[in-house]
DNA sequence: CGCGGGATTGACT
DNA sequence: GTCAATCCCGCGT
């Protein structure tokens, strides 16, 4: 199947915006001939100065950098010293918004994917457990999402805006599992 | 099933 | 030196 990953317009709109349209959308990872890929269910929006959680709260520096930069990168930070999450810049060139990709449901690739997390259950459930489970690490950072290669995210379904449930916080959505 | 704590690296104050 | 966009295990209810 060739390869229709989303535009750089794509994710050159309105940060929150972007991060429900990726629910329904699918993810999808090569790596090593191995295509991996899944559903993503659940995101959550940064909105750089106007969200003290953000990176990009405090301003500029060498790590957040990839947040200053066109939409359509990724951002991959490494956490508590152990773990890889996984963010798309979203917003205009020089907006440092992005969206977090918190969790997906597997579609290709399960038995790598349990290869990876060392588990037959809860595989992508978490931030930290998608970029794990994908074989995500930092090599991968400020990577361009609109090439299709290596790793990249297609349309794939519309969730309806009735089946989106958007949590308590500013920016956090959720989409249920089913 | 919910809560609490430990793991462990690195960026920033 | 501090603390972080998390996960997992163990314990108590």
């Amino acid at each position: 199947m060739e390869p229709r990953p989303l535009p750089c317009e794509f994710y050159e709109r309105d940060t929150i915006q972007v991060a429900r349209e990726l629910l329904g959308s699918r993810l999808i990872r090569v790596e090593e001939g191995n295509t991996l890929s899944g559903t993503i269910i659940e995101t959550e929006a940064y909105l750089g100065f106007d969200d003290s959680a953000s990176h990009a709260y405090r301003g500029k520096t060498p790590r957040n950098a990839v947040l200053f930069g066109p939409a359509g990168y990724s951002y991959i930070y490494f956490v508590y010293g152990l773990h890889y999450l996984l963010n798309v810049s979203a917003a205009p060139d020089g907006v440092p918004h992005a969206v977090l990709i918190r969790a997906i449901v597997p579609i290709e690739g399960m038995d790598v994917m349990q290869a990876h997390r060392g588990t037959v259950r809860k595989l992508t459930d978490g931030p930290a457990k998608v970029c794990q489970a994908l074989g995500i690490s930092r090599t991968l950072n400020g990577w361009d999402l609109t090439l299709g290669m290596e790793l990249w995210i297609e349309k794939d379904l519309t969730i309806p805006a009735d089946q989106i449930l958007v949590g308590p916080r500013i920016g956090i959505d959720y989409a249920l599992p089913q």
